[in-house]
DNA sequence: TGAGTGACTGTAA
DNA sequence: CTTACAGCCACTC
């Protein structure tokens, strides 16, 4: 069972392979931690993500800023996005799937 | 110990 | 093609 707390490490370990100018969705990082399922549990982890964790480059598979709300301030996760070249229009990352980053392809 | 909730995803209509 | 419903696991109260 200590595989479980290992959960968020493992998580935020995933999260910080995330390339820069890069983004992932929280079911790609259950599935590379071996808990597809727990995709809901992953954006709990990010929460309390450290600060060495770019949480701001997870979003939800559509590609919306679900979690934008829970940054500190109002438009952090949106700036810090397009801070990194990355489209981001009402609260949605355009060309998604262009800069997507699958941990398990670690492309 | 039990019940409720959530930064989601996949399938159905 | 878009919108809606249900399931799932881990954590908190």
């Amino acid at each position: 069972m200590p595989d479980k707390k290992n959960f968020y490490e493992r998580v935020y370990e995933v999260a910080r392979q995330i390339p820069y100018g890069r983004v992932t969705s929280y079911g790609a990082i259950a599935r590379a931690i071996g808990a597809a399922k727990s995709a809901r549990m992953v954006g709990f982890a990010l929460k309390n993500s450290p600060n060495d964790v770019p949480a701001h480059r997870v979003l939800n598979r559509n590609g919306v800023l679900t979690g934008k709300h829970h940054f500190p301030g109002t438009d952090l996760m949106q700036q810090l996005l397009e801070n990194e070249g990355l489209q981001v229009i009402h609260d949605q990352v355009q060309d998604f799937e262009k800069f997507f980053w699958d941990p398990q392809t670690d492309s």
